[in-house]
DNA sequence: TTCTTTCGTGTCAGAATGAAACAAACGCGG
DNA sequence: CCGCGTTTGTTTCATTCTGACACGAAAGAA
């Protein structure tokens, strides 16, 4: 079978990546960020426009004199992609544009933990999520993010909630449903999708920290989001925070996972008002002044300022993001955890700077559906 | 003035960098390291080896069939490079051959913290060193580290040790000197001399602990040293640590500063026994058992070790190198250290590797050597 | 000796790039 | 209204960098 599609060079797809990232954004910008003469610039992007993956914007958008730029953009409608987030109960998901914009949304239980099982749902979700879609544009590719270790963005090599090892699952999925399937660990991909696509993508270096069933942490360094064989193990959940907080289940006192997941601060007032709550119900409890409530939400809150500042200081960020299904406690302890964080943080040090993204578990999926994109970027092909 | 000087394409200064950092070094592992064929490494390689830049070493070091390599190597002996770290009250000097291996070492007090006086015992220093090198050749470049931030790696924008602000010292010490002079903050330069020269060289990602004067903290992730505008305000000597430890002189109780400086432990030491006592004396003491020197330094232990585990899960790093003058206390205490670090670590993560670079003071000025022959990497030309 | 393996070199054609000249499209000031 | 300055984008072309390929070299193994 003959091949008539021709590679693409690195300075091409560092193009589409950046339209895709930045869009829209005039030639003669991109020439500037990506070290190349205008002469490359109307090279590399033409191709691109000729196949229809790029439109020029017709508005100028400019404000000084000269030329007005014909900005260069993404078609963000002219793909489809799909992200899953699997948690040990459900499979939650999200399709979406080339932009990881969410036009639809879904969820569907587990059946099981076997890998059958969950393969079945998650076929079952991305069905429903396609038909949802009105238009008929096909699926160009399949997110699935877990928490758990995975090996080269296709095997689960270890995911606690699900039991599973090493697991083939882009396998599964891709010869189930014929689309190409990437498969990443959780924060990795939400980290993914902040940097790409989040209020801060673009930016060279910053943290992610996510409060929901456990505590997350991921990072972006010099333009790359920080993989270690480590990632998947929640490392940045056991951070030491609080003396004389709870215990968390390893046994770590006033853990991040102690103080923040949203588990053990439920539990921490269902202990204290001897009945059982959930967490919206915390939420609500403090707002309205309950003093046990606030006393668990102020620890957390501070407990968070310092997770934030130790971040800062040994990540060397000075930006942060805030997200994950828990994160409506911000609203509550924001200015609390924003003092903690200035004691334990020089004064004369730039200020840390924090985003919240209060999409909840779309936030998860997107994630997914990010890390989808990226890959569909890595396989791009110019057909003849 | 004709410029006979052809400019060096970014390959053959990346084949330099590689060759200086893991030399000698085959061509065939260049090009794979490298990701270049085996001809350009030949094309490449050729002007270094004319200019006697490279030599090819004669033995083959090599175990399996085939043909047996020559492997290329940098001419370590053909250029000196000074390095000074500058503190409140004196300049440590050493000169080193192209790798920053120290040939000799000198120390000169300052006669005042005005800038015409530092100069002055810099340059004079300098001068000895060179004087004191047998070798005829000239020295290639000096690079000063010191406690602050250093804008462009020329502007002392601020020594608080100095009670400088805004010194264009490079320019000034260039002026004296006549060779091209380096500034960096102390801790960048002492991280890119372990990135570039030290027991960890080529690792794409580790972390620096110094403790000496105060508690230091380098980063290196993706090949590259983590410099920010904070970089200089020293973020990590002051990570809180033990809530039961002492203030430091900021006010942050059993912060890394107040736990594990040299000062610090000397006077925590001197309060209990109620004299004066020096930082070699706390570790004999230690060392001798007695009880109260024993039970400073193990808390020192338990807190380095905690502060490990927050740079590993939270840097998201697998080595450290621990250095400073005050390194000698690792003999002590490193197994409470490891014990206290795998308290705060997943047992599944991959084990923190520990290395301890014991140079002392030497460690320093060898940074400031490794930021001199960086930047004389940066200036490589080609003489026709 | 001959074969296998790996390393290194010379030649050459193809790909990617930037310099330079030029055209285009705006605001501004006379 | 009309040049003028300014910035953007395009075309052409020479240069540079690179890998493919063929080849030779230098060892150990059979």
């Amino acid at each position: 079978m003959a091949e008539s599609q021709a590679e693409v060079s690195g300075s091409a797809r560092e193009l589409a990546r950046e339209v895709l990232i930045h869009g829209p954004i005039s030639r003669a910008e991109l020439g500037r960020r990506l070290g190349l003469s205008p002469a490359s610039l109307t090279r590399l992007s033409k191709p691109f426009l000729d196949r229809g993956w790029f439109i020029e914007a017709s508005e100028t958008l400019q404000g000084a004199t000269g030329r007005p730029a014909k900005p260069l953009d993404v078609q963000v409608d002219s793909r489809r992609f799909v992200g899953v987030k699997v948690t040990g109960e459900s499979a939650f998901g999200v399709i979406t544009d080339l932009r990881a914009g969410a036009l639809g949304q879904g969820e569907r239980s587990l059946d099981g933990h076997e890998v059958d099982a969950v393969v079945d749902s998650v076929v079952d979700l991305v069905a429903r999520l396609r038909d949802g879609d009105g238009d008929a544009v096909e699926v160009s590719g399949l997110g699935v993010s877990i928490g758990g270790n995975v090996a080269d963005q296709r095997v689960v090599t270890r995911a606690p909630f699900l039991g599973w090892r090493d697991v083939a699952l882009a396998d599964r999925l891709e010869r189930e449903l014929g689309i190409p399937v990437t498969v990443e660990n959780d924060v990795t991909a939400l980290t993914t999708a902040e940097q790409w696509f989040g209020a801060v993508r673009g930016r060279p270096a910053f943290a992610v920290v996510t409060i929901g069933a456990g505590v997350g942490y991921g990072l972006v360094m010099h333009d790359r989001v920080v993989t270690t064989a480590d990632s998947g193990l929640g490392l940045g959940g056991h951070l030491p925070l609080d003396p004389n907080g709870p215990l968390c289940i390893d046994g770590h006192r006033g853990c991040s996972t102690a103080m923040l997941s949203i588990p053990s601060i439920s539990l921490q007032l269902g202990i204290a008002l001897g009945r059982e709550v959930d967490y919206d119900e915390v939420l609500r409890l403090a707002e309205e002044g309950n003093p046990l409530a606030v006393s668990v939400t102020a620890a957390a809150g501070r407990a968070l300022g310092r997770m934030m500042a130790t971040i800062a200081n040994i990540a060397m960020v000075d930006t942060i993001v805030l997200s994950g299904e828990g994160v409506g406690l911000w609203n509550l302890i924001g200015d609390l955890a924003r003092a903690a964080l200035a004691e334990d943080r020089d004064p004369d040090a730039t200020p840390v700077e924090i985003h919240v993204d209060d999409a909840g578990f779309v936030s998860w999926a997107r994630g997914a559906a990010a890390v989808a994109i990226q890959a569909a970027l890595g396989r791009l092909r110019l057909p003849a």
